[in-house]
RNA sequence: GCGGGUGUGGCGAAAAUGGUAAACGCACGAGACUUAAAAUCUCGCGUCUUCAAUGACUUACGGGUUCGAUUCCCGUCACCCGCACCA
């Protein structure tokens, strides 16, 4: 008997695959496409055991289309553009570019003893001149379509560094790296204008059928719309007049105040004349952007002194305050506040002595004076008792006592809001408005290792694009990391250019892509890597879209999005066919791989953490192996190198090789959901492997006739029905079940040497989308012809599935008595005959006669008595 | 605060359309083989009834619909995720 050794028969039988060239995807009309891309890695140094499972699943998907006759096109490559690379050049020296693609090679090297069924001929990185210079002629073309344009923008500015920092970069107001003070700081920015597709990005979500509602809800609350009326208040002192946006005019009647943001124009304004106000704003503007901040900081305001007047009664003054949680990039900036069903503006209201009006209660709700004289109903008087503002929701129906329109009436917040609308657009006071909180994508980023933004500045002409023959503009590679600010920018030469235009001398812009530019497209480049356009017609209109695209959830609303968006802008430059402005017909968005943590703690308390190796876990508890003292132990953590609980694929290779890996990732847990990685799994999964490596070695060896060839071959039918039910429906830890059952089955059948042969040549395809390898050597050991991989897929006969005979439970009142045999036609009276006569049934009846007695033929008998 | 999700043995989990709850695996226990161990194989394994099942209970908790509910409806609790001064 031959042992199984992983590890000098997977490179074999990879070498196999690529020497037939299985993976090579080679476009061909004859054959369905079917398209399954990961989300592709970033090259931090390593793969981690989360790429194994994410790369299992689209590779389970991959080697089951091609089996099932699919044209499979199933690349890999690299996000490699970004910062880490900027900060390992600052922290050791070196180059981005050297670092990256060390790290590059690093990882396939890594992923290649994995067996993943990938088209290795595809594969770049975004930092290939190749690609970003596809990219740069791409935003010209942007450029041309009015997709792209400059505006001031305000950007944390990390006054250490001389960077700008991502909202994520700031910490306590600091900058992660320098600790220093972030500012906020206006500059020229590049921006793309998503926010002209928002509603038809919005829309859209709803074709996106295959995708979790999850993330289709996710985008929708991103994209932020929002419908209400546009209108201004006048001011008393004929200044300019205050425009409001507001989701809910029908509550104008209730107004008490105008709040205007710190930045409004106004709040300026008034501080050039008040030092006093200026101050109030400068203090506005210091609090802190984190999201903890902003939810405790105190609801400030300062009266401006200004009054307006109110649009439907020109002699009902308000007074206008400048308010620190009125944003100036939402709406117009400023807002009217209604205390009475608004809690915010109630709290305002309150600390302010401002009067709260009431204009809708709920039904039949008596009404009061508060102390400002004026009618207020229970649901948000102080004196009443009520701390909170009403706020029903918009479709529960009220009345409204103090509406826009005339006399008090009932209905729902949504039609008041309508009829609001229609009233202020009829009598031109203001207009009905779609409001959304999709902001345009700023892509400016002054960084070095990025995709540079092909323009030029020129004196005369303005900005000007790069000429497309003079694409790519590259990065220049003499630069250093040894002081702070970009390194683009303070290189003697490298802006140093000739206008396009005008041909004199002039400046390239400095500034880079963000990241997420590059990854917006490479599902598309995948189908031509090396074209010498961004993309190239027939193979995309042959390739797209991505049929199954697979990646975590932490990518569900950015990535995505401009992803889409930049399907569309592409197919309007004419770089993607009309069928791909949604560019994934399927998502899925996989689980981590989490790992326990073993911690205790130090003299001050501190945790102290430890590799698993050195951990004894028993019974009673969790022991330090060299010292005895007591762990914690927390379960199914997130994977991270500092808290020691990091699996390495490469140490599970070398273990127990690649099969093993790919087996227990897939198993266990939905790929949905978190799994957990053990050692005690892992070797479980190892052991299961080579048994049914013994089991194939065994079979193959066999000779003579036996016993249930028929059962066996039923059993591998349902076998093949319920594997591929599992692949199919995205549930790999049932097939992987399954398959743990079916080789019982063969283990214990008495059949015949071909019997069991063919059921164990079946297992070799059923187990080849996650164990290629075994699957490979199980296939060739038994005879199988050429490659494992190549072969169709087993068909499962719908004939084969049903047993001649069923097992009917018995219940009386719902609770199981007994059960019985029978023939699977057998007449509904028959069984019900035979039913009332088992045992079961006649103790629970005791002697009575049943009320009812339901048959469902094939499934279950219930006695009612 | 708003929105979404999840809750089943010691653990990971499984159960088209409502129809035998706990498949499969881990851990654990017993046994076989072995001088012994490892490996392997066989059997057992939700809880309670001091043993046991042809007994009772059991899918977070409380109700409801139904002959029958893990599945559908209402309410409560816990945990997780996303968004959040968005007017």
């Amino acid at each position: 008997m031959s042992r199984y050794d992983a590890r000098s028969i997977e490179p074999k039988w990879q070498k196999a695959w690529d020497e037939a060239g299985t993976f090579k995807a080679v476009r061909d009309p004859a054959k369905p496409k079917y398209y399954v891309l990961e989300m592709f890695p970033y090259p931090s140094g390593r793969i981690h055991i989360g790429h194994v499972r994410n790369y299992t699943m689209g590779d389970v998907i991959a080697r089951y289309k091609l089996a099932t006759g699919h044209n499979v096109l199933h690349p890999m490559g690299f996000d490699a553009f970004g910062m880490p690379a900027e900060n390992a050049a600052m922290a050791s020296g070196g180059h981005p570019k050297d670092w990256t693609y060390g790290n590059i090679d690093t990882m396939v090297a890594q992923m290649k003893p994995l067996g993943f069924g990938l088209d290795w001929s595809r594969m770049f990185a975004t930092c290939d001149p190749e690609y970003y210079g596809q990219q740069q002629s791409m935003f010209i073309d942007f450029m041309e379509k009015g997709l792209v344009y400059r505006k001031n923008a305000v950007v944390n500015w990390d006054p250490v560094d001389m960077t700008v920092l991502a909202n994520e970069q700031v910490i306590d107001g600091k900058g992660w790296r320098s600790g220093a003070e972030v500012e906020r700081r206006e500059l020229t920015q590049w921006f793309f204008k998503i926010s002209d597709f928002s509603e038809e990005l919005l829309d859209a979500l709803d074709g996106l059928e295959n995708w979790p509602d999850k993330v289709r809800l996710m985008q929708a609350n991103w994209i932020g719309k929002s419908r209400g009326l546009r209108f201004g208040f006048d001011r008393v002192d004929g200044g300019e007049a205050i425009e409001v946006f507001t989701t809910r005019p029908d509550t104008l009647m209730g107004a008490s105040f105008i709040g205007i943001s710190p930045d409004h124009p106004i709040a300026k304004e008034l501080e050039a004349a008040n030092p006093e106000i200026a101050a109030f704003n400068a203090r506005c503007r210091k609090g802190g952007t984190t999201a903890e901040a902003i939810e405790t900081a105190e609801k400030l305001g300062m009266d401006t002194g200004l009054k307006v007047k109110h649009p439907l009664d020109p002699s009902w003054e308000l007074p206008v305050w400048i308010a620190n949680f009125i944003l100036m990039d939402y709406g117009t900036g400023a807002i009217f506040g209604c205390p009475a069903h608004d809690q915010r503006d109630l709290d305002f209201c309150r600390k302010y002595d401002l009067p709260v009006i009431d204009t809708f209660s709920s039904l039949g709700v008596e009404r009061k004076s508060d102390k400002h004289g004026l009618p207020v109903s229970l649901d948000s008087s102080p004196e009443l008792g009520s701390a909170d503002a009403y706020v029903p929701p918009k479709t529960e129906r009220v009345v409204y006592t103090k509406p826009v329109f005339g006399a008090p009436r009932e209905m729902t917040g949504e039609q008041a809001v309508e009829e609001t609308i229609n009233i202020a657009e009829k009598q031109g006071w203001g207009v009905g408005l779609t409001q959304y909180r999709l902001r345009d994508w700023g892509l400016s980023r002054q960084r070095y290792w990025g995709c540079p933004i092909p323009v030029v500045h020129c004196e005369a002409c303005g900005v000007v694009p790069e000429k497309k023959e003079n694409l790519p503009v590259r990065l220049p590679d003499d630069v250093s990391f040894d002081q702070p600010g970009n390194p683009l920018d303070r290189h003697p030469s490298w802006a140093a250019t000739d206008c396009p235009k005008c041909g004199k001398p002039a400046r390239r812009e400095t500034d880079t892509m963000d990241t997420f530019v590059d990854s917006s497209w490479y599902f598309a480049r995948f189908t031509a890597p090396h074209a010498d356009t961004p993309t190239v017609a027939e193979d995309v209109d042959y390739w797209m879209n991505v049929d199954q695209y697979i990646g975590g959830i932490e990518h569900a609303i950015l990535h995505l999005l401009y992803s889409r968006f930049f399907a569309r802008a592409m197919h309007i430059c004419g770089h993607l066919p009309k069928k791909a402005i949604e560019p994934f017909n399927a998502l899925f968005t996989q689980g981590m791989v989490t790992h326990a943590i073993y911690v205790t703690r130090d003299d001050n308390d501190r945790p102290v953490y430890h590799f698993p190796e050195d951990v004894e876990v028993t019974e009673s508890g969790a022991r330090l192996g060299a010292t005895g003292e007591a762990v914690e132990v927390i379960p199914s953590a997130k994977m991270s190198k500092s808290k020691k609980n990091v699996v390495d694929p490469e140490d599970i290779i070398r273990d127990y090789g690649a099969d093993t890996a790919r087996w227990f990732v897939m198993s266990d847990s939905p790929p949905e959901r978190d799994v957990e990685w053990t050692a005690a799994g892992a070797e479980a999964a190892a052991k299961h492997l080579s048994r049914v490596w013994r089991m194939a070695d065994e079979i193959a060896g066999m000779a003579g006739a036996g016993e249930g060839d028929d059962d066996l071959l039923r059993a591998t039918h349902k076998a093949i029905a319920e594997v591929t039910a599992g692949i199919e429906g995205f549930q790999f830890n049932s097939s992987i079940a399954k398959l743990y059952a079916f080789a019982n089955t063969i283990q214990k059948s008495k059949a015949g040497a071909e019997a069991k042969q063919a059921a164990m040549r079946v297992m070799a395809q059923l187990m080849s989308p996650m164990t290629p390898h075994l699957a490979e050597e199980m296939w060739a050991r038994l005879g199988g012809a050429g490659l494992v991989a190549n072969a169709d897929w087993p068909k499962a006969d719908p004939a084969m599935l049903v047993d001649d005979s069923v097992t009917l439970p018995i219940q009386v009142n719902g609770k199981r008595r007994d059960e019985i045999t029978v023939p699977k036609d057998m007449p509904k009276d028959e069984v019900e005959a035979l039913a009332m006569a088992t045992a079961g049934v006649q103790r629970a009846l005791d002697g009575k006669p049943p009320k009812k007695v339901i048959v469902v033929p094939g499934r279950i008998v219930n006695v009612v008595a």
